[in-house]
DNA sequence: TTACGAGCTGTAGCCCGTTGCATATCGATA
DNA sequence: TATCGATATGCAACGGGCTACAGCTCGTAA
């Protein structure tokens, strides 16, 4: 899922990570999860959304357990059962939450992408100058 | 090391992790490390840079093995022998690198704060505004 | 010339996140 | 009312990262 980093003149590359937790720091909602989501509401499955994702779904049911308890609201809405075994679709709130994530995430990579550009440039520099 | 996250009155915060990679994925300096070799320009030793930085000296070491061989270059200038029996120190061109790590951190701090200040507004908004 | 303490190095073992598997549950629809 | 497949859940096993520890190397100052 992790998106080809920046590269210098000097061959070096920017990565970063990051995550929402919660006060007691009893869980975290990572990048992957937010990934997780969109897929949720994109195929209207969890195991879809997890073959997807490239993870177990073990994992994704797990990952989204814990982030609705440590956001103590319902980020997805399940139905078991029926012929094709069940589907699960996002709540509103969680559609929310992902919109403002992702806002967040678009805005973090124009920063930084700036950042990097200018620590390119100060690596470009001789060290006397 | 890891410093304070910021908080909403969602009772979320905001957590990110940056590092540097390679051309071939083979390493990589990672913000702790960064801070050791903080440390060691500070200490003039790795031991006592590993301690302050609560990591194991064995690590410490791994690292700036692994963050030299990718670079290609040296970052630490290491003396053995004496009645100390031994001190670091770093190379102008670690501490350029530093300080231009230094740099990009700072503005990545501050870039995190104002996209984090936007998402709290987003999620304070209800829904259906 | 020796003693000391940091730099170096290998390895056994722990921790923890994740996978993989097994198995149960549910319920719309055919 | 039988079926089918996704949701739901536990658990053994694996693997990577790290620590803990043991032991070595070095060279200066006493």
């Amino acid at each position: 899922m992790d998106k080809p980093p920046k590269q210098t003149k000097h061959e070096l590359f920017l990565n970063y990570k990051i995550w929402l937790s919660g006060l007691t720091g009893n869980g975290k909602i990572s990048d992957t999860t937010f990934e997780l989501l969109g897929l949720i509401k994109k195929l209207g499955s969890i195991k879809l959304a997890a073959q997807a994702c490239e993870i177990s779904y073990r994992k994704a049911w797990g990952d989204i357990e814990s982030a609705e308890k440590m956001l103590s609201y319902q980020l997805i809405e399940k139905q078991r059962g029926g012929k094709e075994g069940g589907h699960s679709q996002l709540t509103p709130a969680c559609i929310k939450l992902l919109e403002a994530y992702e806002a967040l995430q678009q805005k973090f990579d124009d920063s930084v992408e700036k950042a990097f550009n200018d620590f390119e440039i100060a690596m470009a520099k001789k060290p006397e100058e």
